[in-house]
DNA sequence: GTTGGAATTATTGTATACATATTGTATTCA
DNA sequence: TGAATACAATATGTATACAATAATTCCAAC
């Protein structure tokens, strides 16, 4: 049997958010989205609140559900506790990786350089997040996987912005991120806890550089005239 | 206004799978449920989405809900990822401790303590449920706030198991434990993340101890006669 | 011109009827 | 007796109509 409509329009809304085609903090039209999507409200609304509860949307009493947001705050905090969960879950995934689970692995990260080859901003982080959930997946953590998801929706989405800037330097350091994708997959086939650890430390610096680099751009020049107002 | 009718129905399904009155693994059944609760199928199904985003229920496509099970893999991972997680909530906690908050907390644990000397097994857990919930809100971080939930509703069902023991040998140590919150208390008023931490491990060990003992107690006397079969 | 408040409009929440899927049971045939 | 299958019973999923709540508009009074 088929995927269910529903099924696909969890992943397609769930899609929408990640690439930011749903911007952060937008409110939901349940009847525009119900009759885009050809489902009753119903189930819609049954959608939102699963996607709330996986952290995509944010739902409040009498006022629907909105695209989750990203403020101060929120950044400050996702600095601060993902290097602990990344490297948490890396330790698990390559104790507990299994050969199939390694070849799947290894099918995603093809997607994703075939992305950075074609030079597809939406596909590779896209594919990068995948990468990411499935050594997630591997590290088969119930408790740990909650936290592991959301970093990872507001990782994704603001790689969005800065995986479309076409510079050399920027895209120097995705063929970087990407060979570091495959040092990472040898520690987890090879069941090496502490290196597949120190891997994704050094991978999430080069994303947090970026990140950096994109929030904080180098200034404009101070000596350019500045018109009277 | 008062709370939601909707609201008081998740609050008591909550509070009824944290004291095991609905056991773990049992489906819920949506028609016995809507009559019992006078509020009708739709809105009791979007409120088993909710619980199950927040890790009390899962739910599985054409099956309903289920009262989300603990198996031993969750086990071994809870006691794998618990120490990590309760010492970052508790260092973020320090941090950002408002005398609000700290008032608040005072309250909870007041309550917690009367608990303990009417000898109310459920209350404590209860109460000891939201002393921890609550040092997660202070700790406000949004992405490891989802991974502690999940830890609490098990230690809390875990919890509920060996409060009911009525040695005096488990009474001294719930006594411990709440010497243990009283010195935490301190600690998130004077701002001190690493005694935080610190006292917030010794606490956990005490916990795990209690749970240690409960899981494996001690063997039956090897001397006495098996009934043959 | 601004503010307060009632009436209107739009949106969200709930109940119920109906459709679909799953599970248990009985019956048939090997 | 046992397996397979059709059928019945039960439970879940969806659509739609209606109710309640929030947002907006419009008018009046200051």
């Amino acid at each position: 049997m088929s995927v269910s409509r529903k099924e696909q329009v969890y992943a397609d809304l769930r899609q929408r958010v990640l690439t930011l085609d749903l911007a952060p903090g937008l409110a939901l039209d349940e009847v525009a989205l119900s009759e885009h999507y050809g489902l009753s409200r119903t189930p819609l609304r049954e959608l939102f609140h699963r996607l709330a509860g996986a952290g995509y949307l944010s739902t409040e009493s009498n006022r629907g559900a909105s695209v989750s947001s990203m403020d101060l705050d929120t950044m400050r905090s996702f600095f601060q506790s993902a290097p602990m969960i990344y490297a948490a879950i890396a330790r698990l995934a390559a104790e507990h990786a299994s050969a199939a689970q390694i070849t799947e692995l290894k099918k995603i990260q093809t997607r994703f350089r075939k992305a950075v080859d074609r030079d597809r901003a939406a596909d590779m982080a896209m594919h990068n997040h995948r990468f990411h959930e499935f050594i997630g997946e591997m590290a088969a953590s119930p408790y740990l996987a909650p936290s592991l998801d959301r970093l990872l929706i507001d990782h994704t989405r603001m790689s969005h912005r800065f995986y479309r800037i076409k510079k050399a330097a920027s895209k120097k350091r995705v063929l970087e991120a990407a060979l570091q994708h495959d040092a990472m997959i040898d520690a987890f086939a090879q069941q090496q806890p502490a290196q597949a650890v120190e891997l994704t430390l050094a991978h999430w610096e080069l994303s947090r550089t970026e990140m950096d680099k994109y929030v904080m751009p180098d200034p404009l020049p101070t000596d350019a005239a500045i018109p009277a107002v």
